[in-house]
DNA sequence: TTCCCGATTGTA
DNA sequence: ACAATCGGGAAC
């Protein structure tokens, strides 16, 4: 792994290795009441050639975000209730895109704690639909915008992650089938969604 | 048009 | 362990 890389190269990787770059990496929101900011601390990698991934059946307008290149955000709605943002990476047509699971609230904790109801700094973005309900996300209208050019961005850490402080795991929610050691997250960290 | 189920979370 | 809750996509 190579801790170089700037932003733009790493979302133009596969997912597969778009996805341990992307710990460390910082995400923020611009909202009327003020900056929000976090640590990326845990990820996700789907491409097409997956069949847990929505893009494995080929463009739908859902699904259309994850075809478009790399920098290009993809929120879903699921269970009835949730949203999950992901991040795509690679070319146009790739159908590829990196789920963020779980972040290290920063800046903006006010904020993040009255969106998700709940005073416990580790409990406001400790899984996928958590980190959207921190960040304000409410509908899928952020889902094909891009970043650094909608109301999300990314930035460098000033701490860059080194690989052997990423640990390798199987991917959450997906049936044992599809299972993949897709997951990626940050050895220790206390801001992770579980503990396996 | 109907039906099944999910890249989850909070509560019992 | 399980309900909540509804849109996408496959099947009819």
């Amino acid at each position: 792994m190579n801790n170089k890389l700037s932003l733009s190269d790493i979302l133009a990787l596969d997912s597969l290795e778009a996805a341990p770059q992307l710990l460390g990496v910082l995400i923020s929101r611009h909202l009327p009441q003020g900056l929000l900011s976090l640590r990326i601390v845990e990820t996700e990698a789907y491409h097409q050639n997956d069949p847990a991934s929505h893009s494995f059946r080929g463009i739908t307008a859902r699904t259309a975000p994850m075809f478009e290149t790399g920098g290009t955000i993809y929120v879903y709605f699921t269970y009835g209730m949730h949203y999950c943002l992901n991040i795509v990476t690679g070319q146009k047509g790739a159908g590829e895109a990196v789920l963020i699971r779980a972040a290290e609230p920063l800046a903006g904790l006010e904020i993040m704690r009255k969106n998700r109801n709940t005073d416990d700094i580790y409990k406001l973005a400790n899984g996928p639909a958590k980190l959207t309900q921190a960040l304000g996300i409410k509908d899928t209208k952020l889902s094909g915008k891009k970043l650094n050019k909608s109301s999300i961005f990314l930035s460098a850490p000033e701490n860059p992650i080194i690989a052997v402080d990423v640990v390798v795991a199987r991917r959450i929610g997906i049936s044992e089938a599809a299972q993949q050691p897709w997951r990626f997250y940050i050895k220790d960290n206390p801001f992770v969604s579980k503990l396996l």
